[in-house]
DNA sequence: ATTTAGTTCAAACGTATGTTTCATACGAAC
DNA sequence: GTTCGTATGAAACATACGTTTGAACTAAAT
């Protein structure tokens, strides 16, 4: 069983790590902002390292899982032909809503800011979290895709994905700068919002003659 | 005239900051990689904050200056439609090239692992770097897009936007991983080819229906 | 009541950080 | 040749870092 000190060093970390940045996260704020000892990290994760990749995985692996659910269904109701709509639904859906769960105790961080650190802090801190809980999961789709693009050679697909996975990362992390740029008009904190102007967005942009 | 201890700072300086984060590079480290004295950085730029700001107005300002030049010939050819496909073609492609530029002693670094820190940094540290070097640049080509696209609503005009951004800024940035979930086939390494591949992409996902 | 395993605590460890100091070296101007 | 503003150098400043230690505490088991 988890100890309670275990989740509330996770729950202070993934805030912390989110908003500030993994190198720049030091154990002190993190196990202050928790209320324990500064010891306990190195007692119950044995460093900071171990620490951040189960922060990671405590997140991304539910969110992978329901992907995954996801796309069987899809791949399911359409063996040869499998709806495009649906597998971008399937991909894109489970992350968004994590991202956008609103701060409770259950979930307290925005998970945008915290996925954006797998692309961007020093390799090595983050390439173990990001092959477990990422790569593998990233060839499932790109399959899907192809069976559902048959059309599309498989280098036009590769970008396309990669411009796919470009737009929801920077949805999920940037949203502030959509605020600011619209003058605030625009508050994004709707998964099913974002999605909607997301997938016919992805869809059109997958389906146009990639020789326009 | 600038001094050539100070180039030499900038050039390590950027290198580092865009393998490791602002953060995680420290200013020994930037002194030694430039063969200079520790002293140097607060000397020549006052803090290692003030540095980090030159290293990323020497690299943006004539980027978004290109960009706006481009934007002119665009708006200037069809004030009052102008055409999508060069608005988005004045957007991304100076960035792109200076993404994508070879490494050698003038341009040392790959310029999309240096702005991703723009946008994941804690805010404090890049706020003013963004706010000079591209908030003016990025409403000018929303009015641009407007006008480009005057049936579109505000409101996803705004989103459309963003998730161009998304899909320019993951590409320069994460082309490694580009390389990998293509199991290796795809080496991007050329604006235009970058270029050619993703224009398509976001003109349809722009002009689609947004309710579809 | 005593033992025991698990957990928390304050304190210290050694190292690294950004910054500052002050002496020295360099060149052009007078 | 001396002066003077600029630049560099080695060393120290105070602070912060991740980690380790060993004692103190807790609560269930004997």
């Amino acid at each position: 069983m988890q100890s309670e000190t275990k989740i509330r060093i996770l729950d202070a970390a993934e805030i912390l790590l989110a908003k500030n940045g993994l190198t720049a996260t030091s154990m002190r704020a993190i196990t202050e902002a928790a209320n324990v000892n500064l010891a306990a990290i190195n007692y119950h994760f044995g460093s900071k390292e171990a620490l951040i990749h189960a922060v990671f995985a405590r997140r991304l692996a539910p969110v992978n899982e329901r992907r995954l659910f996801l796309l069987e269904q899809v791949l399911r109701a359409n063996p040869k032909r499998p709806k495009l709509r649906g597998i971008l639904r399937a991909f894109a859906l489970p992350i968004l809503e994590a991202a956008f769960q609103p701060t409770n105790e259950n979930c307290p961080v925005q998970l945008g800011a915290l996925i954006i650190r797998l692309y961007t802090e020093p390799a090595q801190v983050v390439e173990r979290s990001f092959n477990e809980q990422m790569a593998s999961t990233a060839r499932r789709f790109v399959n899907a895709l192809h069976a559902a693009l048959p059309k599309l050679d498989n280098e036009t697909l590769y970008w396309r994905t990669h411009f796919c996975v470009g737009c929801l990362v920077h949805t999920m992390h940037a949203r502030p700068i959509l605020t600011a740029v619209s003058n605030g008009t625009i508050h994004c904190d709707d998964a099913e919002e974002a999605l909607a102007k997301m997938l016919p967005f992805l869809e059109a942009g997958l389906t146009s003659a990639s020789n326009s």
